[in-house]
DNA sequence: CCAAAAGTGTTAAAACTACACCCATGA
DNA sequence: TCATGGGTGTAGTTTTAACACTTTTGG
């Protein structure tokens, strides 16, 4: 590695794919752009990621700043590097996804976020840069990871019940799931955990809410447990 | 995404972790280094990306420009972004993975490779940055991949014995197979097709060759086959 | 009392694990 | 003829997949 840098430099964004579900569809949060170029179009939040800042903090700050979220599941996704993504200059990104639960957080609360919409996977605009591109490779991240890693209850409220769950993994995956089988398995990991409390204000029988534990998933791990759905 | 950066660039380089298989040992590609900072101190192969490729030319590049390996198996792996993981100003890496078939790359055809070596994973010298940590992502990736991807055959030659192949994926994941069943899974997967030929100049009885059809095996996964091991 | 979803077991098929001997070859 | 690894089958166990009815609750 040379010392210093004789070549012209490429600038260094960051891109965050926010996933949300609702009752039908599993939802990406999009940014209205307001300047050129794609003036007008629906874009993943973003920005540039500062010298004084890691990638990670980069991230965060940019999801605050342009949809008010904050404190939500985030992870590293690819680095994408095409030389013409970006028409005004070389610009390489970062992406990251996010996982969030619709009814914990308030995607209003910024000040930034009048131009922020859901739209539902299934359903997307047409996006700016190479965005849609960034997109598809954050769906099939979430896809092939949920299988075998608890990151689903990111999803979903602290407490909730095992038809919820369900539906979860079958909107991500796209297949129904037998009921059965489902809760026989779940039900068979120490770390998903029955609470005490019933769902209300529902018109029909109330089901047991469920949380799931992080410690006890961590110390099943340790153990040689193997997630997977 | 403000339209121009107001604030200072992190330089971008690529690193590349190099793996190679010995009869003992998963082994890795290192190069000493020759200037400040870590003068002398081994460090993984990598360089500045320039404005006018793309993060995977440049991996490709500093292969063939550090060790002389072109045209091998090539997969980005994380962004690491530290603030100071560089002591002299802030260099964001992307670090990509690579896989390497011993005996069918001359690493020596370079002249920039005269201070490159291999070097056990099992046996590693002091790493120059955060090259320790990129390596251990990378590891953890292979391990991780190798289960469910068809990527080990890369570290073999074309031809190979089943005993090679159970030898691979005994070292990568630390543990022994029973070879009966090894040998009654792989030879179920009907893109590992038996050639006619048999290995030459060993003091036994000689094993039959196979090799790794991708065409084969990419209509396997068309028709929902999942490749495990 | 009706509509809606909660909750619950069994069986057959498939996959996985453990395990030991004879055979072919070259030195 | 010996040392070395090549090559092969079976049985017990575990895991998975398919499948339907009764219970609870609120409206």
């Amino acid at each position: 590695m040379a010392h210093s840098y004789q070549f012209a430099r490429p600038a260094l964004t960051v891109d965050i794919v926010v996933f949300a579900l609702d009752d039908e569809d599993l939802q990406v949060m999009l940014i209205q752009r307001d300047l050129a170029p794609f003036e007008g179009a629906w874009a993943l939040p973003g920005g540039f990621v500062r010298v004084t800042e890691t990638l990670d903090e980069a991230a965060a700050r940019e999801l605050v700043e342009e949809t008010g979220l904050r404190d939500i599941y985030l992870e590293q996704l690819y680095t994408f590097g095409a030389v013409d993504r970006d028409p005004r200059e070389r610009v390489v990104t970062v992406a990251y996804y996010a996982l969030v639960n619709l009814a914990g957080h308030d995607v209003q609360a910024s000040t930034d976020a009048r131009r922020a919409a859901w739209f539902a996977v299934s359903d997307l605009p047409p996006l700016a840069f190479d965005h849609r591109q960034i997109l598809d490779t954050a769906l099939a991240r979430l896809r092939a990871k949920v299988r075998y890693q608890p990151i689903g209850f990111e999803l979903l409220p602290e407490r909730f019940t095992l038809r919820q769950l369900q539906h979860l993994y079958e909107i991500i995956l796209g297949r129904e799931l037998d009921k059965r089988n489902f809760r026989k398995k779940v039900l068979g990991m120490e770390f998903i955990k029955e609470t005490d409390e019933i769902e209300t204000d529902v018109a029909h029988r109330a089901a047991r809410l469920f949380r799931f534990d992080k410690k006890a998933y961590d110390r099943a791990t340790r153990r040689g447990f193997d997630f997977e759905i």
